[in-house]
DNA sequence: GGGAATATGAAATAATAATTCCAATCCATA
DNA sequence: TATGGATTGGAATTATTATTTCATATTCCC
């Protein structure tokens, strides 16, 4: 042996590369096979591998032998453990990334926290995202005159991006800010023909509470997303999702708030569209 | 057999769920071990699975027929598939998402469409963002007085979450809005000591030009967030970070922009903090 | 073109792993 | 507390899969 046994995939896929002109033939085939399909070499049986890549079974377990491996089943863990880093929860990343950035590792590793936040909470809000309730709240919403859009400070951005969106799709709505103080005012307007979308995470914003239970005690009903079934938000709403956000260096991720409200402007959108014809003539 | 076999990794999940109550203590067990150490399960052999979960082989082998399967082997497929599916590529998920919501495939695809992109776009700005830019901007930021914060429309709710960060750590900071049309008056308080955030994306609203190139003209640097090496925003930049942001169903997913602006934010307060005692003594 | 070294195919063999079976144990119920 | 049914442990069996072997083919020098 003249080399040292590649142990992590990017190493093997270096060697591979490197070495791809002087390997024979048909283990190159192998090769070249293992590198576009490793998700195949992770998963299957020495024979079935094999038999994707046109050659024999021993000719898989040469090319094993040529890397320094000492058989087919290690060549066969190092693209196991690829999966497996790949996939490593998201939340020990994350775990990871805090302690590095605290130690004070850099801007990257804050970069690197952030994007790890997002993908864990988009993650999480794919698995626990309730389709019964996304049909309901579309529906509350499609038939609403004016979709009013209710949220302060952290959640404050999402709102504005409905907003934003609502109005693309030329469905009349309201953005309640606090600029000039008269969301009192404003919040008065609405009456049960109209209907809500309230966002708001612990700790609540005092505001958006107090809206929120001025609006609905006037019969206006209530989409909210919020982070629990204690949230006040919950019990004055209709429809209510419970997103989890993660987050580091102390602020929370906005991107699973952010797909669901893209989920129920759009949703809202379509079902407007289809329906119209019947409701506009 | 009077159910069916769950198929995918998530009926899986929700039937073992359902179930736990009712199910046999080993059988518990080996229950519990699957859910909190899938990858375990999708690679191990039935004996070492068996022994790091602390029960039998043939106890697994139970638990796989109770849910309906005829064996480990074809429980066992599910685990895996689980790890293909989370490991394809997002791109071609987002390619079949986009598909089957423009066939109607109800609402859900729609969500999917809208966390696949996100997905997607913060898988590429990891792999592409250039950490040198990022020290500069956030050098950059850091030494300004007050950091002026620049979008419009669509890149607006991202500079709303930078102005609350911003807020929250203390950073001395001004949103340009647009509301009381005194934009001009904002802008020419600007200085070469203080700093600007700008962010646009083609089509570039031409307000949040003008307003860069009028700021620029005035000396201020600005550190810019947009879509391409021809954006007019490079152009007045003296650090610009390309994004390429996934969209679906005609909007983009804001997921990668937002990371990066948050990065920028709490690095620049890490390093005001940092160096903070130096220059505030 | 001849011959040695190398590479390949196919089947035999060895190893490993899944499954089954049965005795022992536990648990609920009368 | 006795009894039947369900559950469990552990070894025996069966199936599957990796590896080895050897005959055959190919390639590369001289």
């Amino acid at each position: 042996m003249d080399e040292l046994v590649p142990r992590d995939f990017e190493t093997l896929r270096a060697t591979i590369l490197d070495r791809r002109e002087t390997l024979p033939k048909r283990i190159a085939q192998i090769a070249a096979y293992a590198l576009d399909n490793p998700d195949d070499i992770a998963f299957g049986t020495a024979a079935s591998i094999a038999a994707s890549a046109g050659v024999q079974p021993s000719t898989l377990i040469r090319f094993a032998q040529q890397l320094g491996f000492d058989g087919f089943t290690s060549l066969q863990q190092v693209f196991r453990e690829r999966l497996r880093e790949r996939n490593s929860s998201y939340d020990e990343r994350l775990q990871a990334l805090r302690a590095k950035a605290d130690a004070g590792a850099g801007h990257r590793a804050i970069f690197d926290g952030f994007v790890a936040a997002a993908s864990t909470s988009l993650n999480d809000i794919s698995r626990t995202l309730d389709e019964a309730h996304l049909e309901d709240a579309i529906a509350l919403l499609a038939k609403a005159d004016t979709i009013y859009v209710l949220a302060k400070r952290r959640s404050y951005p999402v709102a504005s991006y409905i907003a934003y969106a609502l109005g693309k799709l030329k469905i009349r709505n309201q953005l309640i800010e606090s600029a000039a103080g008269l969301n009192a005012e404003m919040v008065a307007f609405a009456t049960p023909a109209d209907a809500v979308i309230a966002i708001s995470f612990s700790p609540y914003a005092p505001a958006t509470i107090e809206e929120a239970r001025i609006i609905s005690e006037q019969g206006v009903p209530i989409v909210a997303i919020t982070d629990s079934s204690f949230s006040p938000l919950a019990q004055f709403a209709k429809v209510w999702f419970e997103v989890a956000e993660a987050d580091f260096a102390g602020f929370r991720s906005l991107s699973a708030t952010m797909a669901l409200a893209m989920a129920l402007t759009v949703g809202v959108g379509e079902k407007r569209r289809s329906a119209g014809k019947k409701r506009k003539a």
